[in-house]
DNA sequence: AGTGCTACCGACAAATCTGTCGACAGCGGG
DNA sequence: CCCGCTGTCGACAGATTTGTCGGTAGCACT
């Protein structure tokens, strides 16, 4: 409401003019922001217009479609998110505490709407397991490290056990990262990020215990 | 298209009249099913309508709004979950292979689409642990019965380390519900409910060995 | 049977969203 | 300097959705 008596007619609009692919990125920086608050199904083109600063023509102007937005934005998240994941992993190969750090890391990459990305998608029936997430190889890898620390004389630990300890470290992050922090505080640990931090080293030694029990 | 030539007007279509109580409760119903595969922000007037066997001015008419209609079944959602949660967990008394059971019965109850309720309102935003979930109850029993069974020498275990793994239980088999098999698959054990199945019963075993650690 | 209450519905109104169209305008190449 | 290419936008159209309104009709009670 600053516009003078005498502003009749408005200033023509300076027009930015982006390459293709930098205002592609632009919008699906918006668009993603709105992925990780509303899910797939409650993305409105003229939101992520709005916050990506370009009229919703536009935004069908690089996509095409509603549809082909979702597509390409769920994809660019979904290779992320697996980018992410292997990154957070291999890079914690130091050998003391490993598995501390890994979650660490791994929970940081999901934290921040990844983690809610993946429910999304599952909830709304998108194919997410596919090239998302490559948990076979993590099973392998963790399991070629148990194997070389497994004790003499104890049973050989087998594959299906390593993998299902992974999948339970999976869920817990996956599912921890959203509502983690109601269900601390409403079984009584008061809340907080420390009860969550506090609750990813438990979780942490839980696992550790169980891929390295100790030799008799 | 069977309409003959002579079938100028319809025949006056019986009217359904039901008591508000029957009514609701079928509109909820409908609601529900929505609910469970488009989750909150999907729900349509329209297709609940159709679903219940009426006339979306009727739903209106019921529920006063959209959002009326879905505080209501929502409501009803949680304190049905809360109800089948509590149910599960206290039908389950026997002393042997408690915890088995326990998880078996508690799974049965989140499947069938209350764990993708739960995880829909989550993401929504939408508060569910406040009157949903008692957590803290099942937190108090859990270690009461924990303490009941202790060691002698051993270091007394603490409610912390008990809320801690029942809030693991809880992530497990609510993600569990959606993204289990997915997972499991994906991390190389051949799909299939038998998965699952075994998944929750080495999940079991997982947890009753942290809490009931060997005397010694 | 008559009457009152209200569950129920058809039709319409307003808002919103996706997608189309023509035009404008910035940018590189002649 | 002019011109083609194309990123960008305003305006509009069609579809969908929520909500309103007046009227209809089933059920209980007398």
């Amino acid at each position: 409401m600053t516009a003078g008596v005498k502003a009749v007619k408005a200033p023509p609009k300076r027009r930015r003019r982006l390459d293709a692919e930098a205002s592609r990125g632009g919008i699906l920086d918006a668009a993603e922001a709105r992925l990780v608050a509303v899910g797939p199904g409650g993305l409105r083109l003229q939101d992520i217009a709005e916050a990506a600063g370009v009229s919703h023509p536009t935004v069908l102007h690089h996509f095409g479609s509603r549809e082909g937005l979702v597509r390409a934005v769920v994809e660019r998240a979904l290779h992320q998110i697996n980018a992410e994941l292997v990154e957070a992993i291999t890079a914690s190969r130091g050998d003391e505490e490993r598995l501390q750090v890994m979650l660490a890391r791994t929970s940081d990459a999901l934290d921040g709407g990844h983690a809610r990305i993946v429910l999304w998608l599952a909830l709304a029936g998108h194919p997410v397991g596919g090239a998302g997430t490559g948990l076979s190889g993590v099973v392998d890898a963790a399991h070629a490290l148990r194997l070389s620390r497994a004790c003499e004389g104890a049973p050989r630990p087998t594959r299906e056990d390593t993998a299902r300890t992974v999948v339970l470290a999976t869920l817990a992050l996956v599912a921890g990262s959203v509502l983690g922090p109601t269900l601390l505080e409403n079984a009584g640990l008061s809340g907080g990020p420390r009860a969550t931090q506090g609750f990813r080293r438990w979780l942490a030694r839980l696992l550790l215990g169980h891929l390295d029990a100790p030799c008799a």
